[in-house]
This record gives C-alpha cells, sequence and structure tokens, in this order.
DNA sequence: CAAGATTCCTGGTGGC
DNA sequence: TGCCACCAGGAATCTT
C-alpha cells in the first residue's frame, strides 16, 4: 500500500462531526477515495436517519462519483446520472472508507461499495443526519441550500455583510452568528470561541454591534475556523477517534464546556448560561459588551 | 418578520 | 454495581 494511501484512510477513517471543520475535514479525507470510482453497491441498512434516506439512492449502482464539494455543513457528491448526493452528518455522523470487507459496527447505517476494493461507511449513532439524493437541477433551489447565508472563509463575508444582516435583530449576537442566514458553519462551539478571541460579550444586542467590533468578529470567525481546518477538526464526547484519544483541538479551547475553570488569559472564572437553548461560555475579563 | 420553543436520537453522566 | 432521569446538540419547523 503507498504512503499517500495510508495518509487518507486515516484522515478518513477517525472522523468526528459536527461542525464546519469537521465536515471539511471529512470532505478532503474521502475525496481521493472517492473521486471517479464507481459505485459497485448501495447497502442501507437504516433508512431512518433524521429525514428517510432518498429511496433512489441504491440507483446510483453503476454511477461514478465525479466531485466532492460542499456547503455549509452539506457534502455535496456529484453522480454520473445527474444527481447529487446530499450528506449532513448531524450531531454525531461519520464518514470512514473502509475495506468492503470489514465487520459492521452499531450504527453503520450505509455501506457505500466503490470499484477498487474501497466502501463509504457512513455511522451515526443519534441518526440526526440525513442522506439525500437530489436532481443536480435542483440543488440551486433546494430548500436546504438556497436561504444559506456566506460561506464564513470566503471573501463575501465581510464586516459590511454582518453588520448588513444583524442590523434589525435584538436577539444575543452569539445566537445571530449562528444562525445560517447570517453566516453558515458557526457552530455552538465556534460562537463562543470566535466571540472569546473578538473580546466581544455574547449577550450584545447584534443590532448594538459596531462596524469595528463587526471587523475583529469576522476576523476571529475565520482564523479559528481556518485553524481548527489545519488541526483536522475538534473532537468531543462522542467524537473521540477511534483510538480514544480525545481530539486534539479541545486544549486550544479558551471558553467552550469550561465553566468555572480560569481563563487562560487573565485568569478570571469563565461564565455559562443558556442562550437561544445553547449552553454559552465566555470570560467577563476579557469580553465587553 | 423576528424570536422563542419544540422536535428528532442515543450515549455519557451524576445521583442514589 | 445497577438503575434511571437528565442533558447535549444541528437545524428544520412550529408557535407566539
Amino acid at each position: 500500500m503507498q504512503p499517500l494511501l495510508v495518509l487518507g484512510l486515516l484522515l478518513a477513517s477517525f472522523l468526528p462531526m459536527p461542525e464546519l471543520p469537521e465536515v471539511e475535514t471529512t470532505r478532503l479525507g474521502i475525496s481521493p477515495h472517492v473521486i471517479g470510482r464507481k459505485i459497485s453497491e448501495v447497502i442501507v441498512r437504516r433508512w431512518d436517519l433524521r429525514w428517510p434516506v432518498s429511496p433512489e439512492l441504491p440507483e446510483l449502482e453503476g454511477q461514478t462519483f465525479l466531485s466532492v464539494e460542499r456547503r455549509s455543513k452539506y457534502l455535496l457528491m456529484e453522480a454520473s446520472g445527474g444527481r447529487m448526493l446530499m450528506v449532513h452528518l448531524g450531531m454525531s455522523g461519520s464518514l470512514r472508507v473502509v475495506s468492503p470487507g470489514e465487520e459492521w459496527r452499531k450504527h453503520d447505517h450505509i455501506g457505500i461499495t466503490l470499484k477498487g476494493g474501497m466502501q463509504l461507511r457512513y455511522h451515526d449513532p443519534r441518526r440526526f443526519g440525513m442522506m439525500l439524493v437530489v436532481p443536480i437541477s435542483e440543488i440551486p433551489k433546494h430548500k436546504l441550500l438556497v436561504n444559506l447565508g456566506p460561506e464564513p472563509l470566503e471573501e463575501n463575508f465581510t464586516a459590511q455583510h454582518l453588520h448588513m444582516a444583524l442590523r434589525n435583530k435584538t436577539i444575543a449576537l452569539k445566537v445571530a452568528v449562528m444562525d445560517a442566514k447570517v453566516v453558515v458553519g458557526v457552530g455552538n462551539i465556534y460562537a463562543s470561541e470566535s466571540l472569546f478571541r473578538a473580546g466581544i460579550h455574547p449577550a450584545l444586542p447584534a443590532n448594538k454591534l459596531t462596524k469595528p467590533k463587526a471587523e475583529k468578529l469576522v476576523a476571529a470567525i475565520k482564523e479559528v475556523l481556518a485553524e481548527s481546518i489545519a488541526q483536522g477538526g475538534t473532537t468531543l464526547r462522542d467524537f473521540l477517534n477511534s483510538d480514544g484519544q480525545p481530539g486534539y483541538f479541545k486544549q486550544r479551547l479558551f471558553v467552550y464546556g469550561r465553566k468555572g475553570e480560569a481563563c487562560r488569559v487573565c485568569g478570571a472564572e469563565i461564565s455559562h448560561s443558556v442562550m437561544g437553548q445553547r449552553a454559552t461560555f465566555w470570560c467577563a475579563g476579557c469580553q465587553r459588551r
């Protein structure tokens, strides 16, 4: 086996979940094994994910994967028959590249066997994920994609955009940046982390975000996501690597999950409250409204 | 419209 | 050690 293949397999095998960096890491990990490969068999052991797996999925047999792209946290895999495989990992889903003979673990729900001897396997204990087959022509207007805001790492996600998008919102800034219509891919962990890095209090009413603070926040979001992608994605709790090692990014978290612990910067106790039904963490010493 | 609440699911956790 | 209530979490959808 070639070293490059081994590296790819390693990347693709233990992949944790939910936030954008994990999805991007998954995309990068599976791409070399999927693009240009013909699908020889589709095995669905459970159809009841967040939404039922598209009944058309097995019809992809015989078709070839042409590309693996990402929009928000959706993986978009184009098949040669004019349809797109849309995959969302929910919050506990993962895609691994395995040998087709590998024993099926509990919660392995779908296997897509590829010509050339590998299998893309979907694993998802909580079944919050989804696997849909959509005609390519419907992708641009698809209801799950059409209202999405800009990609955080692309150039059109600017302070100007953020400022405009929040101008009529009175909700907490932290809740607002998690709104996919404002910007995609900023999940619960990264919302708290970005605000910490930008020095802004999460409870600030979104419409009170000044332009300079918007600049800081946009920069922080880009920085935190890019860093995490470079690290291979955060892994927490059930997103442990298959060898049981906790994810490497965890030790880089400044506030998330650190309620009552000392701020790594100023030493103050990290605060916690629930905003928008989600756990929120911040440092009262470092973050001001 | 905006904003808050509810819903899906299972593994991990804390209390006793 | 066993049992069990409880919680997290992405994001659509429902309610206010």
